[in-house]
DNA sequence: CAGGATCCCGATAGATACTG
DNA sequence: CAGTATCTATCGGGATCCTG
């Protein structure tokens, strides 16, 4: 039950293995919404409508279905406050706040170098639009 | 031309602003095949075939438009060797080399916390099932 | 206030077939 | 070998409307 495949060719790391469960992480990031929410909510509780605010535009459906998702993997915490009106706190678990530090090696290195990005897709169009005039 | 909107919240991030270089990342990172293939790459060369073979099940045209995007951000060079048959080898940049630590750092976060989120989800699809049996 | 329910659309992955 | 061309299927995301 629990072997794992091994790529047969001697290379390596498990990223080659569709079941590695790194392709499960980068599903979570590479959602549109959700590690933006979980950088959102590195503060502290947020409810439902100042996230909505804080997340630039993002529609109640979609908010909701992220927050849905990261609450089952265990990242996120919902909390309803039996009130008039009604008030709905999100935040980090531990699991969420141990994402913090990979997110934000990423916001750094993003930070750093867009800008270099960019430029590589300004010269990368150029080139192309050259080739194209002959 | 260069002035970046700040929030008026007073919120910290600029995860918030949608013109905040960090989305531009995730965005790659987030891209289904493009953060495997700059792992795989992490060694050094490798030829279009390889590469299609190491990257689990990916289509030509897939893999082709992956590498395509990486080039034109300045993360991979591609290399034709002009001989017969073709060999075409795609290889990392410096700033794509400079992009393997985050992403390490993210992987070994995977592989260390993907058990609890399996078993965050399955917990919460039990108490989702549970509610609906009432 | 915090969402659930619907309808819809554009982007994109994948399969398949073909080429320099 | 290293792609390109085409078609299709899927799906996330958004807009809109409605409710406990």
């Amino acid at each position: 039950m629990d072997t794992i495949e091994r790529d047969t060719s001697g290379l390596p790391a498990d990223v080659l293995n569709p079941n590695c469960p790194s392709r499960v992480i980068f599903q979570r990031i590479g959602d549109k919404w959700a590690s933006l929410v979980v950088q959102v909510l590195a503060e502290g509780p947020v409810r439902f409508s100042d996230l909505r605010k804080m997340v630039s535009v993002v529609t109640p459906k979609v908010l909701t279905q992220t927050l849905r998702s990261l609450e089952r993997d265990g990242l996120v915490t919902r909390t309803v406050h039996a009130q008039v009106p009604p008030r709905v706190d999100y935040e980090l678990t531990a699991l969420g706040r141990s994402l913090l530090d990979p997110l934000a090696l990423l916001r750094a290195w993003a930070e750093s170098h867009v800008p270099a990005i960019l430029a590589a897709r300004d010269a990368y169009d150029d080139a192309q639009d050259e080739a194209l005039l002959g």
